[in-house]
DNA sequence: GTCCCGATGT
DNA sequence: ACATCAGGAC
């Protein structure tokens, strides 16, 4: 057992769960690069858990810029559940496009209309409740009680996934082994986290290319040296993708690189 | 695991 | 032409 290992304590729902000295120095720079490099988006500017919903569907395997114009244009349409829930559900798909996925807009107004009935028209804080509306998944149900609720609640989205997988794992990891990090990673206000979190994961820890030069977890970062940018690395400087790392010979079964 | 969608970049 | 991309349901 590691050093890092044995801080590790279960976690208590009253206290935040106690952190590696990595951990907190991950959290605390994330955040200021949040402050500093995070994106003004409109659904950062809203409490209204219903306009928090709506984005967070339009968000689903679906880039922010593809999201933003649309997300206007629903919300000037259908300005509260309410107004969603009386809609007629072929005229919502029919302002959904070009967004894709297009069983997304079915199953919005469908928990539109399950939120007006059975919720006395508000959307719930449990993860339980939230669960239950069609259409609502772990990363919904997490998104929504973080932005609209400010719970301790984790997201993890792919962005997400690929960042905590970097940094602290070098390699992919089950999902429940990534929730549970990006659990005990939640600080006490867990809204500017998560955001920060995906924020970073679209802008220096991108998929394709990471800007490892200018990111400021190059140092605490298990899978720095494999971007051909580590400390001993002074050979050429490639932003390789980490799927082609390695030539087409056999890679590893669950030792693959993220 | 598989399917769902469409804009964008190569 | 083809890969990629802020999930969820089955």
């Amino acid at each position: 057992m590691t050093h890092e290992e044995k801080c590790i304590r279960p976690r208590n729902e009253r206290t935040a769960p106690v952190k590696t000295p990595s951990q907190a120095l991950f959290v605390r720079r994330l955040l200021r690069w949040y402050r500093r490099q995070g994106r003004s988006l409109p659904w950062r500017r809203t409490a209204d858990p219903y306009r928090i919903l709506v984005s967070e569907v339009m968000l689903q395997q679906t880039q922010v810029d593809r999201v933003l114009p649309k997300y206007r244009e629903f919300l000037r349409r259908y300005p509260s559940i309410e107004a969603l829930a009386r809609a007629r559900v072929g005229e919502v798909r029919e302002v959904w496009y070009p967004l894709g996925y297009n069983v997304r807009p079915v199953r919005l107004w469908g928990i539109a209309n399950e939120v007006v009935r059975r919720h006395e028209g508000r959307v719930p804080a449990e993860r339980a409740a939230l669960l239950g509306l069609k259409g609502i998944g772990p990363y919904t149900a997490g998104a929504v009680r973080a932005f609209a609720f400010r719970r301790r609640a984790a997201v993890v989205d792919t962005n997400v996934r690929r960042v905590l997988q970097r940094v602290f794992f070098g390699r992919a990891r089950p999902d429940r082994q990534v929730w549970a990090l990006a659990e005990r990673l939640l600080p006490r206000h867990p809204y500017d986290f998560n955001q920060a979190l995906m924020d970073f994961g679209a802008l220096v820890c991108t998929a394709r290319a990471p800007a490892c030069a200018r990111c400021p977890m190059a140092s605490l970062c298990r899978s720095y040296d494999r971007f051909g940018r580590g400390p001993a690395g002074v050979r050429a400087v490639r932003a390789v993708r980490p799927e082609r790392a390695r030539p087409a010979a056999a890679p590893a079964p669950g030792r693959r690189a993220v």
